[in-house]
DNA sequence: CATGAATGAGCCTTCATTCAT
DNA sequence: AATGAATGAAGGCTCATTCAT
């Protein structure tokens, strides 16, 4: 029984250290974090926060992975609720909702300045490495279905759908709003016309 | 006529410092960069450094600066040989090319990163404006000619055409190679079909 | 207990800290002396030396309060055991003694050579209103008492003192001595007669 | 002729460079005086100031002995002027006005703060001398004429009036006005009553 | 588990002085 | 004489990490 309650003590203090990291790095950049301004948000003290996290970049890699699962999420369910083209345009309005959080270009600024550490290139892989599975797995079924347009291969359309979610949350960091245009981006981008 | 020579000899060594800047920011992101770093690979003391610099910060405005003086240049050399839809296309490939240096991802991450500096906002603005311009006047031009497709406002295929763009460059970033394909994007989005 | 335990070391270690400032301070000046020679001097870690004051200017402003808490502190000593003229006197002695310190000249000259940031000038300010408002008090008792003489105002008696003192104090700073000259001259100067 | 000329140019260059040294030390103290805000200040080059003075101590060591120039002036002048206790009040009212310079209190703790440089030491002395050399010269011939009073040696007496005159200006540097004052005081403390 | 005092390497920046022009 | 670019040693301060309690 204690063994339960510690293990949830110590999941809910795992994630309460992890949203402050989050948003400290959203806010100030990965360098010019400091731990101490992590165990200030969180409340608790620097000593405690090296028995969840022995390093800085260990808090980094943590808040990535969690997104990653995150993410791994809202994949599964949106591929359960449609396939094919109506998937990569719900996923895609997701996608803009996350970008236009508030935190989320800190975020990714913080973590595009890292000279990359093998553990955060590996997180940031697993990442994009799911939403590039996705978007293949569904182009494929939609362009068996005839929902895509014909003159150009899958493998090329997957990019640059990509492509156009990227500049989509670089323009969302630079601070312009682009509500539902996305999925419309999109859309027109690889509709059979 | 000393005063020639010293011009040309202070030009040069700005010039100098400003390329070995780039490439420490370029690799190591702007906190990671020391200034002992810059002067090393640029062959001079500190204090020179901040003859020129005043403060790394400077050094890092200075770089962007040289960089929006280049873009302006090539954009007029763009739009003097060809308007229309050829020119953003033209241009397309000129930034494909850019964003396939090696040192372009890592500097693009070094200035993401940072919590937005008045003075990098600044740098940073003066050469996006004068891309969007670059972009919007050239398809304003090619709405008339009747090149673009007519089911979209001219400023959202802008809009669009940036997107393409910057998540071109984030793939680089990334490593993923995309030689000539994203001229080839642009225009498959835009055209008149 | 454990907490009893630290808060000794930590006043103990903060108490070492000052006492090496002051000597420093006094020695070399303020702007000549490193932290790093403080630090030697104490024992400790630069640090450590940030961790009881961040920076060099609150160790002297520390230096200079807890001089303010000592003559707080023989003003009430001298209060309570002598009344009047007496107690001015009393602490003229005691004055001379603490100006005729090894270290004294040099850490008034520290002092003043500064460019009066507000956290100094509140603590000068601090004591020298004590001590001038000790001696208002005690000369408008004697006054009472017809110890004074009478051709001239409490206040003016009560600068003329201070200005003995700290004429005495400069005087010391130049390493000419005065062994028990001055309770003699303030004597002189404000007995009736 | 020209050499005419030229001393004349270098003595008024010297003139500005002393006045702006002394601006700039009297405001920010020694140490923290740049070189560079001194030639800032008196309109020259960094290597101008080196011609006239090879080190920044040696600008102080300048504009210190200029003062005891100025000194030795006045004090001839009252000499000239008044014997007895009359030639010392005198000089306690042009000493009282010295002190109310705006720039007087910066400068004179510019100087204390100075781990004593023993070029900078003479000056102070040569300066000290020249006055308690005065006061006891003036006090000797008043005390011949039977204006001072008995009880107390020549001496002594000559201590008190330069403590008066430095307690003064102490109150001076801490902003504490005090006109007309010091030659009352330094009269009711040696006059025969 | 939790705490927070302690460490010390390292960084940005300043500035007196030199010297080629 | 005058200039001002160049130097480089030195200093205050930060902060990730450790460890005794």
């Amino acid at each position: 029984m204690a063994r339960t309650v510690d293990q949830k003590r110590y999941a809910e203090r795992r994630e309460a250290i992890l949203s402050a990291a989050y948003r400290q790095f959203a806010t100030n950049g990965y360098d010019r974090t400091t731990t101490a301004a992590i165990c200030r948000e969180a409340g608790i003290s620097s000593g405690t926060f090296f028995h969840y996290f022995p390093t800085k970049l260990d808090a980094l890699v943590g808040v990535l992975l969690a997104g990653v699962e995150t993410t791994r999420g809202e994949l599964q369910r949106i591929t359960a609720a449609s396939p094919g083209l109506a998937a990569v345009l719900n996923y895609a309005r997701v996608w803009e909702k996350d970008i236009g959080d508030e935190h989320f270009g800190g975020f990714a600024g913080a973590v595009g300045g890292l000279p990359l550490e093998p553990s955060v290139a590996a997180a940031l892989d697993a990442e994009s490495s799911l939403i590039a599975q996705f978007i293949g797995h569904h182009l494929a079924t939609a362009k068996k279905q005839g929902e895509l347009r014909d003159d150009v291969a899958v493998e090329t359309l997957s990019t640059w759908t990509r492509w156009l979610m990227d500049g989509a949350a670089h323009s969302a960091v630079q601070g312009e709003a682009s509500s539902g245009e996305l999925s419309v981006a999109i859309s027109a981008l690889l509709s059979a016309r």
